[in-house]
DNA sequence: ATGGTGGTCATACCA
């Protein structure tokens, strides 16, 4: 059996919780990082995880608006999170989680959407993103006193020309100009960070997580962006045994207009 | 160039 995480920006826990116990039911992931839960943490529906067996959560929210969480089957440790710009925004939980064969820290992120408009002088949502992105680099993929390294999350930025449906017509939109796509490979690479989807699927192929709720027939025009990622420590990238994004979800009832991504990794066959 | 759809919390704000 191999270890497994999920990421997901479920846009709503509560509304969606649903289709989270369904995912979970069907896909058994050992954790699920969710980002969007816009769920103060004491009106999480904490029993509802329990009972589908992942005994250990650790949430990070507020009202409204953004909020992480992670879900696992395995005891979590050294939980916290970090304030980034300094707003008091619940944008990023850590933890280790102790699975019989590894420990693994884990890096929860949402990254700021940035607004419409891709400059910072008129547009402060994309100066805080490119601020955030910069506060970003202090988090490497050294896993400190756990084995290894993931970082998972809602990035908000689709890297690869074929992490959109148009390189070309999303060159000036926000999530794929360069100076998102180039400032998030930069902290990427020079945190340590491998991009695990990219290492599963060739850099050719078209990857999409998340499609507009504007756009209508979302499967048939296929308008998508990557904006969700899961990024290891090198020593992951020998491990990595499945990648997965769970597609059919954008169809569910009531979706979010992200879908999950799932890593399985061979801890057994280490040793 | 514009508006298209959703979520939160009750009005605009955010994605």
């Amino acid at each position: 059996m191999p270890f497994t995480v999920a990421t997901w920006n479920i846009n709503s826990v509560r509304l969606r919780l649903p289709i989270v116990q369904s995912f979970l039911q069907r896909w058994q992931p050992d954790v699920l990082c969710l980002q969007e839960t816009k769920c103060p943490n004491d009106a999480f529906p904490m029993a509802a995880f329990h009972d589908l067996g992942y005994g250990h959560v650790e949430i990070h929210g507020q009202k409204g608006y953004h909020g992480v969480a992670t879900i696992s089957k395995h005891p979590l440790e050294e939980i916290e999170s970090r304030d980034f710009c300094a707003m008091g925004d619940t944008r990023h939980l850590d933890s280790i989680v102790r699975t019989p064969d590894r420990a693994v820290r884990i890096h929860n992120f949402y990254v700021p959407a940035g607004g419409d408009e891709p400059d910072p002088e008129k547009n402060p949502k994309f100066r805080h993103k490119l601020d955030f992105l910069d506060e970003m680099r202090a988090i490497s993929a050294d896993p400190g006193k756990a084995d290894s390294a993931l970082l998972v999350g809602d990035l908000n930025i689709a890297p690869l020309e074929t992490d959109v449906w148009s390189h070309k017509q999303l060159l000036r939109v926000v999530s794929h100009t360069p100076v998102e796509t180039e400032t998030l490979e930069d902290l990427r690479t020079a945190g340590g960070w491998s991009d695990l989807m990219r290492v599963a699927i060739p850099p050719e192929e078209k990857i999409f997580t998340w499609w507009s709720y504007r756009a209508r027939e979302w499967d048939i025009s296929d308008r998508g962006r990557r904006l969700d990622h899961i990024w290891g420590s090198p020593d992951l990238e020998p491990l990595l045994s499945d990648l997965t994004v769970v597609r059919e979800a954008r169809g569910w009832e009531k979706p979010s207009d992200h879908v999950p991504v799932i890593a399985g990794f061979a801890f057994n066959d280490a040793g």
